[in-house]
DNA sequence: GATTAATCGAGACGGTACGTCGCGTCTTAGT
DNA sequence: ACTAAGACGCGACGTACCGTCTCGATTAATC
């Protein structure tokens, strides 16, 4: 529904008649439309996100920013993560609800420690380096709507690694 | 309304009984709350995020940083930009009205290019550098709701500055 | 509250707050504030006007019209009914209504089906004779807001029973 | 404008519109609706109904009713009068208002005037013999919509006058 | 296999915000 | 000085969705 009419028209009645289910059921299963999107999100974004580690670092973090773009501007779970994290900016619960659930730190830890372990990033604060990664593609998708090319990911991909790359001469 | 309240309370009506005015005069001035609080939010932002650009551009990035910072988490008006930043994600006529505003792309525009006149900068693609500016920031704060320490953003600063550096021997 | 404030301040609003009742709880039951009116009325005023034949007709015209009288000056349903009467004027709708309900045709088709029973009346177009007993009174309370005196009904009654009485030499 | 599109989208605004001219500029002149209506309306009713006496005092009744039905069911003075009765149903200022003016009473009173110089009514309660000539058939128009025809016409000036004669052998 | 209990869909319920409309007053240019 | 134009505070309109609450009908489990 969602990605049909948009967020407005996902409205808890409606749900529950494309279900043709009781409204009451609806609740008894998930108690806000937050934790519905939640639900049909995190498990597809982690399906979509999830790079298997090759020996390549540096390819896989090119297709991991790939894959979180194609993410947050075409795929159904990413439209749900956004309109969550839209909620998140003006609903506490609903900031507290995503961020136990952690959908893009999960698969961005992973693309990280993997780099770390080839040794070519500079430092072990984790946190940093995911926002370092992803901050500047998520920013200007959330705030310009941006579709970038495969080559805009490259190049991005390519100015994160030089930044956190640790001083060649050791 | 939205500072005490909070989002959800923050309703046309009460808007207009708050201001002891008629709710067609509100809209006869603002056909929506995203306007509402654009306007409430993009004078203050740009005044806030102002930074008089001194000889040193690395501290002034650490400022700016500061500022965004600051705006994102404690100020009135960067707490409206958060709602409408939310909005955006799932209300694509608020996500124009706020891409027409550009709000911190202002700002963040003349620290960018204060810095690149000093040639510290290696890329003239300035919507890039900015958002490998703000971007880590601003995902952190709006996904974590994190509140960074003045040494976290000179770490910060300082990152991203190394990363975006020319070149030395050149 | 049409009786203690006015049809004006009748509204669908303060019927549902008076109510304790959601206002969408009201439109569900009556879509019409005239519907509203006519279901009030309809009922007490059948028992209203309701004369239990006699043996003696005249007397109970005499007896019908001082209801009517009662009814249309005094009575809360038909306060109700000039309210809709008043309403059918400007709303065909309303109009319609009434007609299907005949509110007053009923309890004046019984008094006129037993005078004709006795004979006392001179023709069978029964509308013809409703409209000659009870429009002279209603006319009157409609336009002055005449309240008769009993005295004033018990001549009405006669000068109608002396007009429509069959000549007496046959 | 209450004949084009009904009573209900006879607004002051719309009267001002299309008077073009300003809103204040209308309540300057009349301070209701209802006198706007009845000054519309008293004029052109009075030449409607004004029967020129003639010397057949009977012909003259059925003239007058045949006249008042044109009034009520066609004409838009009559119109504007059948609104203006309605509303006096649920708001006593209008009530008083056309009482004051006595729309239909003033030309009644001369048919019935005329008619008891000729010595054919046997009362001198002239209220009551406008109410017995005219309340039958305005009663029927208001309350059932009644178009009637010529021949009802003069059926029901026939029955009021064989009921208001003096007795024969006087 | 019949009886009871639990669960479900459907949708009515009391609330409340929505955006619109008309009210009658007040303000402002323009004549 | 007066006007048209229209903004203003007000409050009812009828609609939508909220989350809770009955209801029968349908299963499922028990006897």
């Amino acid at each position: 529904m969602l990605v049909e009419q948009g967020y407005a028209a996902m409205t808890m009645k409606g749900i529950a008649e494309r279900a043709k289910v009781g409204r009451q059921t609806v609740y008894r299963w998930w108690s806000t439309k937050a934790e519905i999107l939640l639900e049909a999100s995190a498990a597809d974004a982690a399906r979509e996100l999830a790079i298997p580690a090759s020996d390549d670092a540096d390819a896989d973090i090119t297709e991991y920013l790939w894959a979180v773009a194609g993410f947050l501007t075409t795929s159904d779970a990413g439209l749900a993560y956004r309109a969550l994290l839209g909620e998140a900016q003006h609903d506490r619960a609903v900031a507290e609800l995503l961020r136990g659930a952690d959908v893009l730190g999960e698969s961005a830890r992973a693309v990280i420690d993997s780099a770390r372990a080839h040794g070519i990033l500079d430092t072990d604060d984790v946190d940093a380096l995911i926002a370092e990664m992803v901050g500047p593609l998520v920013f200007r998708i959330l705030s310009e709507d941006w579709r970038p090319s495969h080559a805009a990911i490259e190049k991005m991909a390519r100015r994160f690694l030089h930044r956190s790359s640790p001083p060649p001469g050791r």
